[in-house]
RNA sequence: GGGGGCGUAGCUCAGCCUGGUAGAGCGCCAGUUUUGGGAACUGGAAGUCGCAUGUUCGAAUCAUGUCGCCCCCGCCA
């Protein structure tokens, strides 16, 4: 059978994720650098992300809140070790005004002092939250905003690395060290529920050494998948900011004692990269494919339109099949079903829909119409299409949409499983293996937990991407210097 | 930021070396025959050759600049 796709994930995945995302429709680049244009169909898949996330964002306590996208250059230049992290890939803006001169329009009027685009809204937030707090009363202060951020990337690509993208960040402050840090590993835990439960991408949940640090935080945790080409992909993360935002940004409340303290801070965020993750992680040589709780459409209805005369009659039948699949739900909402009436050939549109992931597509003809019958074809084995009777396939919809669902994460799951390499027991081997374009997955393996030695592994592009929170607390030697060493790391080539 | 490659129709690309006014396949549109695994035939529409400046009687083609994309290195919560 033919591929949807003229290139093959096995050929070049660089190009096959391009491609996905082409022929479903998902997004564009835009003319300018790093920015894309997020088609009706990505949108629709970010919009069901935001649903499921805010819910929770929402559920645990924190309210959404926005603030401006510039930020005055004297913020971000309280906060030491942030200005370095983020300075060189800051867009700064320096005029208002635009003018005219021989024939083009050129910047003038100056700004007294420049702006920056947000990157990251600690500074500003820090800034309102220093006035916001005065008592112990006003906290925890938990806040979260769905915006844009801009960051001057280098290398920009669709969804995993844009120089603009969208997000959440939630910034939260509290009164004591303890509760700041439960914060932080709660929305983590809320990041692994929508990515692992939702979009059916596994990851392992784990710290991130210092050099992989957010600038500024004390502690940066994040949620790390596997792509299918064996790489890592940080899918989200919860920094722990202790006192230093509430320090440079003076956020300090009075205690019961009276005395005055500085807060501490965290921030966590997830961006539209998720979708990035979500392709990488679940399609294949015929294009996307959805997990139902992320699918626009669970379920689209094709109807054989052969002649005239029979014409309104399969219309009619699909309409009302339809509303009969509507009315039954999948995760506690009813099931999201689309007649296509596109005026197409059945088979132009069924490899459209195949294309852009739909996890239950249906064709529906006279002869499906005389017999109380349709033909499905499920997203997972589009080679095996099945006739069954129309009430049953009704009745069925929900647990055929959730065998789906199922056999996505499990899928994912065997594929990293075969990607987490054994064997390596030393920094030869570790080169030996990383050292070849082949060479990728993830090596579990110990680190001697200092900072110092990790940049040895830049010349095979490895970096530890976290160090797991479920530890095995053997004892074993140190992957990079060969000392004595007890911290489990995952080291992996990454994006 | 350094090195290399590339921008020609919606997509993939030829033409450029040696300057002379635009091509192919796929897709798209129409008609006919078809039709439950990407239909066939015939005809047709579609491009200020990324943009700007220069050289020239004449630029897709040569030169300079610029914007964008890809690869390697660097950078990258």
């Amino acid at each position: 059978m033919k591929n949807a796709l003229r290139i093959r994930r096995s050929e070049n995945f660089a190009e096959w994720y391009q491609e996905v995302i082409r022929e479903a429709d998902l997004a564009e680049h835009s003319g300018v650098r790093g920015c894309m244009v997020i088609k009706p169909w990505g949108w629709a898949i970010w919009e069901k992300l935001q649903e499921r996330m805010d819910r929770l964002i929402k559920a645990t306590g924190h309210d959404n809140c926005y603030f401006p996208i510039f930020i005055p250059l004297e913020l971000i230049e309280k906060e030491a070790a942030h200005v370095e992290g983020f300075a060189k890939e800051m867009a700064v803006v320096t005029h208002h005004r635009l003018e005219k001169k021989d024939g083009k329009l050129v910047p003038a009027a100056p700004l007294e002092s420049p702006l920056i685009i947000r990157p990251t809204s600690e500074t500003i937030i820090g800034e309102a939250m220093a006035r916001w707090i005065k008592s112990y009363r006003d906290l925890p202060l938990k806040l979260n905003q769905w915006a844009n951020v801009v960051r001057w990337e280098m290398r920009p690509r669709l969804f995993l690395r844009t120089s603009e993208f969208l997000w959440q960040e939630g910034h939260t402050a509290h009164a004591t060290r303890e509760e700041a840090l439960e914060e932080t590993h709660t929305m983590l835990g809320v990041y692994r529920r929508v990515v692992e439960g939702d979009m059916r991408i596994p990851v392992i949940t784990g710290e991130k050494t210092p050099h992989e640090r957010f600038p500024g935080a004390d502690e940066t945790h994040a949620i790390e998948a596997m792509m299918q080409d064996g790489r890592a992909l940080q899918a989200g993360t919860s920094h722990f900011l202790g006192q230093n935002f509430a320090k440079a940004a003076g956020i300090q409340y009075q205690d019961k004692e009276g005395g005055l303290r500085h807060v501490f801070t965290t921030s966590w965020g997830t961006s539209t990269r998720l979708i990035g993750a979500l392709i990488m992680t679940h399609s294949d040589d015929d294009g996307l494919r959805l997990p139902p709780r992320m699918a626009p459409r669970q379920v689209v209805i094709i109807p054989i339109l052969r002649d005239e005369a029979g014409r309104d009659a399969v219309i009619e039948a699909a309409k009302k099949l339809g509303e009969r699949i509507a009315a039954q739900h999948f995760d506690g909402e009813p099931i999201r079903v689309q007649v296509d009436l596109k005026d197409d050939s059945p088979a132009n549109k069924r490899w459209g829909w195949i294309k852009k992931g739909v996890p239950l597509i249906l064709e529906l003809g006279p002869r499906d119409v005389a017999n109380e019958s349709v033909a499905l074809t499920r997203r997972d084995s589009i080679g095996e299409k099945r006739i069954l009777p129309m009430a049953e396939f009704i009745a069925e919809a929900p647990s055929l949409l959730e065998a789906f669902d199922q056999a996505l994460l499990t899928q994912a799951l065997d594929y990293r499983k075969a990607k987490m390499i054994d064997g390596i027991k030393t920094f030869a081997d570790l080169t030996a293996h990383f050292g070849q374009d082949s060479g990728t997955g993830f090596v579990i393996g110990k680190w001697s937990g200092d900072p110092d030695i990790e940049e040895r592994l830049s010349s095979v592009g490895v970096t530890i991407r976290c160090l797991p929170h479920e530890q095995s607390g053997t004892e074993g030697k140190c992957l990079i210097t060969g000392e004595p060493a007890t911290i489990d790391a995952v080291y992996a080539k990454a994006y």
